[in-house]
DNA sequence: ATCACGAATAACCGATTCGGTCAATACAAA
DNA sequence: TTTGTATTGACCGAATCGGTTATTCGTGAT
């Protein structure tokens, strides 16, 4: 181990990112140390050099990624009294923002989540909490519902809002095209803002 | 092939989600028939009894899967002249009711335009213009227009719908619950419709 | 120029699995 | 019991698996 985190931080990021590409896209039985050795440009026994075996490099991933995933939590923190649109357009914003600049990290994260047989690490039990406490923030407060022209829509209009928050993230699967998602986005808050809120609350 | 073809329907079936399961999950190249014949619960000496090779096996699949697809498509024209909204919702209950019932070659066809290297079969390509065309008959008319309270809004909110859309197919995935979301996107819909149309058109 | 030393790899290991074959078995009809 | 067929356990050579080792390569000091 101590061989591989003597290495460039760039040749660490290739071979990182060759292996959490890997293992996500096969998941762990059916990833190999070829495969993971050809995409990164090294040897295979450059790898066990660095790693020793197979499941010792899986280690070091899911323990690198979810400390990685757990930095961009904290650095995120809501602003807990923003609006309801406002705290909901920056949350999907940074989920974006996160896809965009660890896309190989959130891959691999999901794709541990469903390996089988397989308990669970706690690293990834964590990060579980960390995104529920996350989700907890954006709930709809008392405080919000008086904005609304009909505050027995706020439940359900939360809910459309999910829906088009993993729509959107679902879509851009490897588009380049961020910015235009993160503006179109922003469009349909501020339309549905516009007509669920009532006048005077639209700023 | 005929072989096959002879057994009975329900051993087809089994046989059949086993493969599409395997090779939706790993991909053409790391989807074993070891894998496949042990899933079905049959030995692997069957399976080439049936099929010959792997890759007879995995053509068979592509070619059964498209025209189940395309059967789907077939029975599922669209009303040309309904309401703007009741035509998104009408594709939607579509979509899951398809998922529904064909969980395993919905995933297969998937996992089959992803597969690398191999030229896209001329059935997969049918399908995705079956698709853009059944997408066409989804779009706004200016028929439409006139209802909105802002007809300016309509092409955006078209956008949006197609973001829920994708949100709620996505979120499905396993879930047995199909008639509480369909319920839950036939509310959304009614609650969008009585935000962004004039009075005078809400039935 | 050469030596020394750590990093990288080509070549190799036994074991397993691959796609595919075949002879033996299980089974149903006659 | 015999015959024909559906199914499979056992097997094939080839490839690949995770992992090791002996050699080569690159570099800095002498």
């Amino acid at each position: 181990m101590e061989k591989f985190l003597a290495l460039s931080d760039e040749k660490q990021t290739l071979i990182r990112n060759a292996a959490l590409s890997c293992f996500s896209q096969h998941g762990y039985e059916k990833a190999s140390i070829n495969d993971i050795a050809k995409m990164a440009g090294i040897s295979k026994a450059s790898l066990f050099q660095y790693f020793g075996t197979k499941q010792n490099l899986y280690e070091y991933l899911v323990e690198h990624s979810s400390t990685q995933m757990k930095a961009v939590y904290q650095e995120q923190a809501l602003y807990a009294n923003a609006d309801f649109f406002d705290r909901v357009q920056q949350a999907i914003i940074m989920k974006i923002d996160n896809l965009k600049k660890n896309p190989y990290i959130v891959a691999f994260i999901i794709s541990v989540a469903k390996e089988p047989s397989i308990e669970i690490s706690e690293h990834i039990k964590d990060l579980m909490q960390e995104g529920e406490k996350h989700l907890h923030d954006l709930m709809l407060r008392d405080a919000d519902l008086v904005k609304f022209k009909h505050p027995e829509d706020a439940p359900l209009l939360f809910r459309t809002l999910m829906h088009i928050g993993y729509g959107i993230v679902d879509e851009i699967e490897g588009v380049s095209d961020f910015d235009r998602i993160v503006c179109e986005m922003e469009n349909i808050l501020k339309m549905l803002k516009y007509h669920f809120y009532k006048e005077e609350y639209l700023l």
